[in-house]
DNA sequence: ATCCTGCATGTAATCGATTACAAGATAGAA
DNA sequence: TTCTATCTTGTAATCGATTACATGCAGGAT
């Protein structure tokens, strides 16, 4: 196919084909307006006649910028970050940039990894959505920060003062817990998230606090271990079932383990929502397929990437030194409970089919 | 917390720390045998100091190189993709090579698209997972792919002669319907991936083979449209159930239609497997967790990943001539059928727990 | 006719790293 | 002692685009 042309025409090509200067050229891309009809004219039909593209790297290296920002993320694997990507991405792309996106999942060692490309200032904004990354690493002298203003999103790092895009997640998880209590339900049990993660954490006290606001406790062989991932739940139905004390209902900080603990209970014979009602965190597509359907707080993930990205374009314009001044701000997006088929009454008291 | 700097150290720098000459910095850092021990030792401890980081853009604008690589994704929603990409990233990295991944996700009109940066001269090579893109996108005059070399994975476009890594779909789909003939099914159904994606018609020409070589032949009425989403999959089992002549067990172009066909079906008191039996293709990680855990088609996902990332750094390093000259190579790997619990013999003739 | 204003364009420095080439230094051979 | 080979280092051009500044020109005011 195409031939294989020995170099890529460059500014000076279009410019001797157009008859102009590069720097004509330059501003016919950049400030058309100051440029007059006729060579601007002139000047992109040279562009077409050359297949002419701008060289990224002259460009950023000589405007000190890149034209991209990166987005961190702490497993790809898991498909809830999908659609805030795309709600990223498509905030991004309409301002012309580029988004690169990195996968920050723990390598061998155990230690979150931080792609070069980050660290180098080879973005122009960072958007984290993991709460897990080592402060020194995002805040590293010569890495991208200094220079790159950085959001979180979803997840963030308490002890960073920057700013946050975010569900209310203490309040999300006083709805779920509200909503098993008002069917009845008195001991409610909880799968936590990782260890050191605000999320699981807020979560964590969300629901203790709906518990005690009614007088409640949830004993602490009630709270599960887990790490977000579905083995977790799996591993949480296991304590469940071999327990004598049993929970009725369990609450889980993420409908990945909410799944997982669903699926290995109904291996062991266990009907969900006769034997033990379920309520998951995050709302993903396979919640609704899945059988039962999974009653969960709905995250509304792809509001939540456009407003990160308006956060970050916005910083982005700021001058560094504003940046710094004031608290960082902090957008809260309302959720929803969606009420499905994995929670009912408990067992002997409930007015629909459970059984005794 | 780090003072503003106004501007990042440079290799200036540097040199004027470790009193050398730029030059020296530059070989310190790309061929250190030439340089004498005490100044390479005196060059890294400035580089200490000054916390210097080379300026990609700039180097990359001197070598005509970006250092990275792009994937396209056609959906990163899909978890599918997600251990692959994985596979990539773990050998580019080792191979100092950054990764941007791409969704090229169709946009409202419909058009797969084709990120900024993949065009420009941006990437030093493309690994393709998306077989949709139209061919002119990708070969497009002053586009990447004439100076960065492009493998596909998983998926491809048949008319582009460029190296491959894939399943064998077709064997792997004719050992999915065998299973299912072994289990004693004649009446197999098989719901589609999206029309015009390679491996949508080689999975249905291998089930359609399967059952050819066994002198049956699948229904038309049991071909069931899909795009590869849950969605589909639900749509599917509502054709099943509203048929009057149903097939006995379905082979799904996807776990995710398999598990949206599932769950729709047991959502209207079907049962998965006695009533009917259903194979799956790809091996999510939901697959082992569902009810019924999903009897699949493994892909070796990561495998894939890893191997056509080696492919694509192999082809960079040849020379471009040397690209084009015969025909480019296939990898082809080795697929397994996980049997799990949703496959099983058909209702009236089983062996086991079926009912009448 | 002269001067000023404002627009359109060109000239050339610049961003930071790489590398061909030149030059200096050192050691060994004759 | 002189010459050559080898090793180390510096000088300066280069990659391609941007932009401050200078220049030239047309039209209007006086």
């Amino acid at each position: 196919m195409g031939e294989i042309t020995s170099r890529a025409p460059s500014i000076r090509d279009v410019a001797q084909v157009a008859g102009v200067s590069t720097a004509t050229v330059s501003r016919t891309l950049s400030t058309p307006d100051v440029v007059s009809k006729s060579t601007r004219e002139a000047v992109f039909a040279a562009i077409e006649e050359t297949g002419y593209r701008v060289n990224l790297a002259a460009r950023n290296l000589r405007k000190r910028e890149t034209g991209a920002i990166a987005v961190l993320v702490p497993n790809l694997a898991n498909p809830f970050f999908s659609r805030i990507l795309s709600g990223i991405a498509e905030v991004m792309m309409e301002a012309g940039l580029n988004v690169l996106i990195a996968d920050t999942k723990p390598t061998a060692d155990g230690e979150h990894s931080f792609p070069e490309y980050v660290r180098q200032n080879h973005v122009d904004g960072i958007i984290v959505l993991d709460g897990k990354l080592r402060h020194e690493k995002l805040l590293d002298r010569g890495s991208a920060d200094i220079r790159a203003p950085m959001v979180f999103a979803c997840e963030w790092i308490a002890s960073i003062g920057r700013p946050v895009v975010t569900v209310d997640n203490q309040e999300a998880s006083v709805r779920a817990v509200q909503h098993l209590l008002k069917l009845g339900h008195r001991k409610i049990g909880h799968i936590c998230g990782p260890p050191d993660n605000v999320l699981s954490s807020s979560r964590l006290e969300g629901a203790h606090g709906a518990m005690q606001s009614v007088g409640l406790r949830m004993k602490p062989d009630w709270i599960y271990p887990g790490d977000f991932s579905l083995q977790s739940g799996a591993e949480a139905a296991k304590l469940w079932f071999a327990s004598t004390d049993r929970p009725t209902a369990v609450f889980a900080a993420c409908d990945e383990m909410a799944l997982g603990f669903i699926g290995a209970l109904m291996r062991r014979e266990v009907n969900v929502p006769n034997d033990v009602s379920v309520v998951g965190f995050d709302d993903l597509e396979m919640a609704a397929h899945f059988v039962p359907a999974l009653t969960t707080v709905r995250q509304p993930r792809a509001t939540m990437g456009r407003a990160a990205a308006r956060m970050l374009l916005e910083r982005m314009r700021m001058r560094p030194e504003d940046r710094v001044a004031g608290p960082a701000p902090r957008i809260i997006l309302p959720v929803k409970l969606a009420e499905r088929e994995s929670t009912a009454p408990p067992p002997g008291r409930g007015e629909e089919e459970s059984k005794p």
